[in-house]
DNA sequence: AGTTTGTATATTATGCACAATGCATAGATT
DNA sequence: AATCTATGCATTGTGCATAATATACAAACT
């Protein structure tokens, strides 16, 4: 049945809001607050410490302050600033121990969701991080490699479309750890290729099915992963962290 | 300059929310529509699955709707009621899964907490402790017990004023299962007296400043919670639990 | 005829400009 | 010098305009 379509062919098929579904939907002001200051500050690029004055962020983003101001609430939920009544947000540095709380709290959780989740995970979705897996495997570029990293145990845990509380804490702070992580892969690339290889008994514990591999697994690799962030900053003067926190990526 | 006032002043003008405490710092209107809805959830005011119109809720609690917005944003953040660009707010209710996935991530996460502020423990808390402790001994409604017992572990945990990712997530974790808590103590009213001999035990550990003791004997009390909310649920006819969070989805 | 597709309307969330409150700091008074 | 007062400034709150979604209803196709 050829039908004349009155709309852009973005879509194949019936109309235009089933389509839409399927591309990004349009994203409010405060959605493209949140995530241009989420990704400003996880980049370093505000200076932990530094308020940051909702009509300054407006002017610049060019939106009023309302948004602006939800998007505030947000960004405490995540942990990223603080905010006081009239007093305004602050950007929440990530000290050492911040990120020790961090993967103390990873180890205890992915665990728990990794089990949570195990019997929904299909071949699909396995056949689907073994596709991003070997993309990790050819991708040495920190920053590229952790965007997938991230997308890797999204995957296997049901991402964001879970709705439980735990799936959203971990994935806040997956997120919240991030830079640490890149700065530690930064430092000593062979972490990549341990990561991989973690990821790659991981990825055959799923496929067959064994549910307390995959579980003791997850820990073994996260409290890895806390014992060689600990190392590397412990190695590093605490100047080089600050020169590399604030240094923001070229174009 | 004096030009004549639009608003009232403080405290008696935009009505009622000066009928909480007057001599208690005046809150904003955020923090007075967060606590109030709060409540109303946590204590089944609202159906689950019911939807909250922000002009409702600002026309019932005499405020404006943006700060009904902002509360809306906080409420998200604590699990109470999800959130989806326009198209509203809606209130989430407990499920059985729910409170099983909230009391093992307490099971995991409070030990963390309770290792972590251990040294930051100063007699002068544990004797706090040990009042609210005798407190809860003397009172036997479930909900001013229940309230005493929060009361009980922030002041063993530095409570709120810690301001790590860690004691929030454990706090708002702890509200949010509050209302299963106080069900089985309203079944069987002996799970109160367990859960004070548990806390006189813990007390004991922080005592003798046993940080191992400590750390076993919180991960032990809220298995053992579990299990009894657990078995609670199960002796329950599934009658009794469909009444508790009904069902809104037509067939 | 029954179902679906398209359009108009109504309802609700979102965004904006402005008014007002509270905090912080600098200046005046005792 | 210390305390109190006044002023600047950023956050909070209000009312309204706008954009998006849901609902109702008419038209078209199988």
């Amino acid at each position: 049945m050829t039908r004349f379509m009155i709309l852009p062919p973005i879509g194949i098929g019936r109309g235009q809001w089933g389509a839409m579904k399927v591309r990004e939907r349009p994203r409010t002001a405060r959605q493209y607050v949140v995530g241009t200051l989420r990704r400003e500050i996880l980049q370093g690029r505000h200076q932990p410490g530094s308020r940051l004055r909702q009509e300054e962020v407006a002017a610049r983003l060019d939106v009023s302050t309302t948004p602006v101001r939800e998007a505030f609430r947000d960004l405490l939920a995540e942990g990223l600033i603080s905010l006081d009544a009239h007093r305004g947000a602050v950007v929440r540095g990530l000290t050492l121990s911040d990120v020790q709380e961090i993967y103390q709290m990873r180890v205890r959780l992915e665990p728990l969701l990794a089990e949570r989740t195990f019997d929904n995970v299909t071949d699909e979705q396995i056949a689907r991080a073994e596709a991003l897996h070997r993309r990790m495997c050819a991708n040495t570029s920190p920053e590229t490699w952790a965007s997938l990293n991230e997308e890797f145990h999204a995957t296997l845990t049901g991402g964001e479309t879970q709705d439980g509380r735990l799936s959203g804490i971990v994935y806040t702070l997956a997120h919240a750890a991030s830079p640490y992580v890149v700065l530690s892969m930064f430092a000593r690339p062979e972490i990549i290729e341990m990561n991989n290889r973690d990821h790659a008994e991981l990825l055959a514990l799923y496929r067959v099915r064994d549910r307390e591999g995959v579980s003791l697994k997850t820990e073994l690799h996260l409290a890895q992963t806390l014992d060689t962030i600990e190392r590397e900053v412990e190695r590093k003067s605490s100047q080089q962290l600050a020169d590399l926190n604030r240094d923001t990526e070229p174009g």
